[in-house]
RNA sequence: GCCAACGUAGCUCAGCCGGUAGAGCAAGUGAUUCGUAAUCACUAGGUCCGCGGUUCGAUUCCGCGCGUUGGCUCCA
């Protein structure tokens, strides 16, 4: 390789030298003339660069096209600019802040108007922008000094930019992105010309703080969602409709599972039949308790406020307390229960003999969420964790930690959750105790990763106020992702409480705490069971499990005999008592997602046995009542996900 | 908490430019006695979220409050 060249491995496997400095464009022109006209940017060893920036250095590269599914990424990045420019084309004077594309597929900017923008402006935006597309206006790059870019913002009155141009670091490239009389402050990379952009849709309006700071100004954003194609716009439109339709809180209303009322905001009401699913989530757990070792207990729901002076919440966590005064006493409704189990700890002295200790608690609990932010059943502000507090002396926190990632993947696996992601937060800038006990507690759990084995993603800055934790976030049946167990180690509120225990040489000492939840809030796990589930729920966790639908009323008694001996075999069954054709009453079932339906006829009643029609199967003729029930209640104690299997 | 939209029968929704409301489903009653996703008829059901204001008159326009939704910030 002759000096100043470098060389690039091209998708084939051919490498080809070519001068530093040469642009991906240059690269693709060399390849082919059809290639350079479809591309949309370079991707060097996986990063994505702008067709117009000089490579660098050597590695592998390829021209992505809009048919490659990375291209949606600078489509996307291309429309944020095309927004830009046809709001200020659209609403003169305004001052555009700085476009950005989340992890999704959707693209944002922020702008700073005297009006809010309503549908219709969305509209007029759209429109415009939809010309600009089609103008098919060049995307140039240009690297600028400083003082360059600070004039062309001034000139253009952009006094956001200004500020944004300041927050570059010295010795940064200052990239500006132009296409037509547009110009914005920009990394790229973008597409080479705007009719790149092949399908996009503005998608919504929302005030938006500048630079995501509450103190600061707030702008209004715009939303939308750009690909190289139609299609992938339609299938964009499809999913949002997808997960319309497993909405829990839709589902929740649906099936008659819950409710809210604006009496109580942001807490719900749990009906006869998701109270069964409530309770059938919390029984799995004991179920387990009991194998893991844990024992429950119950602890009150309104404690003195020096409670939580002692445990550190009042100066922590009290903005998310609700407080109530009675007979001049300060009170105040429990957010946690981890300082109630250490009351109950320190009623009696502990051996180290008798350790790890596992309290368990399901305790409702409350918190003050600000109303902007509840949602459903996924942010409420009254709600029960699966929450468990190990004592432990320190040498058992590896163990326990162990014991617990067996617990958490059994509990994921019942539900059919993907393996889950694994977080490590560490030490959060409003935190209680000693720099040197985090570091301590941080490093346990890194060991105890690490001696797993397993992969897991730093979130610095991001634990608890009392101690560093591990987060497990599953991936549903539509791959969202969604946080539900933790971890988290607590060397605070021992001291805090003056926790001990007798050590095996005789002397006091400080037993650590592990936090703990597997689905973490029940609330929240039910919505997300729920969507994950799309309202067809697991026989063990639904609330009827079977409906018996008579064919006509002269087969009531029969059926009613069907329905007694299911509930006789312990299983939740109803009867269709309606003067309704057998048609309207497997529809309602099916709309009902009751998993079995059992039809009872002339024939069925003199065989003693049920027609069986399973839930996204259809009929499956008719069965024995005793093959159904063991079916049945097989499926059940075995928390089986298929309703009906075929083999046991 | 902040920005915006929305709030009409149990549910889903219609209701134009101000003249005190309508559909489908659900519910009740009656008829029908039916074999794998809707039998027919009739009946009843409304502080049009609440409170103020404008107006001869407000579900409709304006203000405030409450709630919900989508974002921001925050979070189990």
């Amino acid at each position: 390789m002759s000096k100043g060249n470098i060389q690039l491995t091209l998708p084939d496997g051919s490498v080809r030298e070519f001068p530093a400095g040469a642009t991906p464009l240059e690269v693709a022109r060399s390849v082919g003339e059809r290639l350079a006209a479809a591309g949309v940017a370079g991707q060097l060893d996986g990063e994505i660069v702008d067709l117009r920036a000089p490579i660098g250095r050597s590695g592998k590269f390829r021209v992505l096209t809009p048919r490659d599914s990375e291209a949606g990424v600078v489509i996307r990045h291309s429309a944020e600019h095309v927004l830009a420019d046809a709001v200020e084309r659209v609403f003169p004077g305004t001052i555009i802040d700085a476009g950005r594309q989340d992890h999704s597929e959707k693209f944002q900017y922020d702008f700073r108007v005297d009006h809010a923008f309503t549908p219709e402006d969305l509209e007029r935006i759209e429109q415009e922008m939809a010309r600009i597309v089609k103008e098919g206006k060049p995307f140039e790059r240009q690297v600028v000094s400083r003082k360059e870019a600070a004039e062309i913002f001034r000139k253009r009155k952009e006094e956001i930019k200004l500020i944004r141009l300041e927050d570059i670091p010295e010795g940064e490239d200052i990239t500006l992105f132009r296409h037509g009389d547009f110009v914005d402050l920009c990394r790229g990379p973008h597409v080479q010309r705007t009719d790149q952009i092949g399908a996009f849709k503005l998608l919504e309006t929302s005030g938006a703080y500048f630079k995501g700071d509450e103190r600061n100004e707030m702008l209004q954003r715009i939303y939308g969602t750009a690909f190289a194609t139609k299609e992938e716009l339609d299938s964009y439109f499809a999913k949002i409709e997808e997960a319309r339709r497993r909405d829990h809180r839709r589902l929740g209303k649906e099936l008659d599972l819950f409710s809210f009322s604006p009496l109580a905001p942001a807490s719900p009401f749990f009906h006869p039949r998701g109270t069964i699913v409530y309770n059938e989530l919390v029984a799995l757990m004991r179920e387990l308790y009991q194998e893991f070792g844990y024992e429950e207990v119950i602890t009150p729901q309104l404690f003195d406020v020096d409670l939580w002076k002692r445990s550190g919440h009042y100066d922590h966590y009290r903005e998310n307390m609700f407080f109530s005064d009675v007979e001049g006493r300060e009170f105040s409704m429990k957010p946690m229960n981890c300082p109630g189990h250490c009351l109950i700890y320190s009623t009696h002295a502990h051996s180290y003999r008798e350790l790890p200790v596992r309290f368990a608690d399901f305790g409702r609990l409350h918190r003050y969420e600000r109303s902007g932010v509840v949602q459903g059943l996924t942010r409420v502000r009254t709600f029960s964790i699966d929450d468990a507090h190990i004592f432990c002396t320190p040498a058992q926190i590896g163990q326990e930690v162990s014991s617990l990632f067996e617990l958490m993947f059994r509990v994921y696996g019942i539900f059919g959750f993907q393996q889950p992601a694994i977080y490590l937060s560490t030490r959060p800038e409003k935190a209680i105790g000693e720099e040197a006990l985090w570091r301590n507690a941080e490093a346990q759990l890194e060991r105890c990763l690490k001696e797993r084995g397993v992969e897991y993603t730093l979130n610095p800055g991001e634990g608890a106020f009392y101690g560093p934790k591990i987060d497990f976030v599953v991936l549903d049946a539509i791959g969202r992702e969604w946080q539900l167990g933790t971890i988290q180690l607590d060397f605070n509120l021992p001291d805090r409480f003056d926790l001990t225990y007798v050590g095996d040489d005789g002397t006091e000492q400080r037993p650590v705490i592990i936090h703990r939840a597997v689905l973490g809030s029940v609330e929240r796990f039910f919505g997300v069971m729920l969507e994950h589930f799309a309202g067809d729920l697991p026989l063990w966790l639904t609330p009827e499990q079977a409906r018996v639908l008579p064919v006509s009323d002269r087969f009531m008694d029969a059926g009613r005999a069907v329905r007694d001996r299911l509930v006789q075999a312990g299983l939740r069954a109803e009867l269709d008592e309606r003067s309704e054709k057998l048609g309207a009453k497997i529809r309602d079932g099916e709309l009902a997602k009751i998993p079995v339906l059992l039809v009872v006829g002339a024939r069925e009643a003199e065989s003693g046995g049920a027609s069986v029609r399973v839930r996204h199967r259809g009929d499956l003729g008719t069965k024995d009542l005793d093959e159904v029930i063991a079916t049945m209640t097989t499926t059940v104690h075995k928390r089986v996900l298929n309703p009906w299997p075929e083999v046991q």
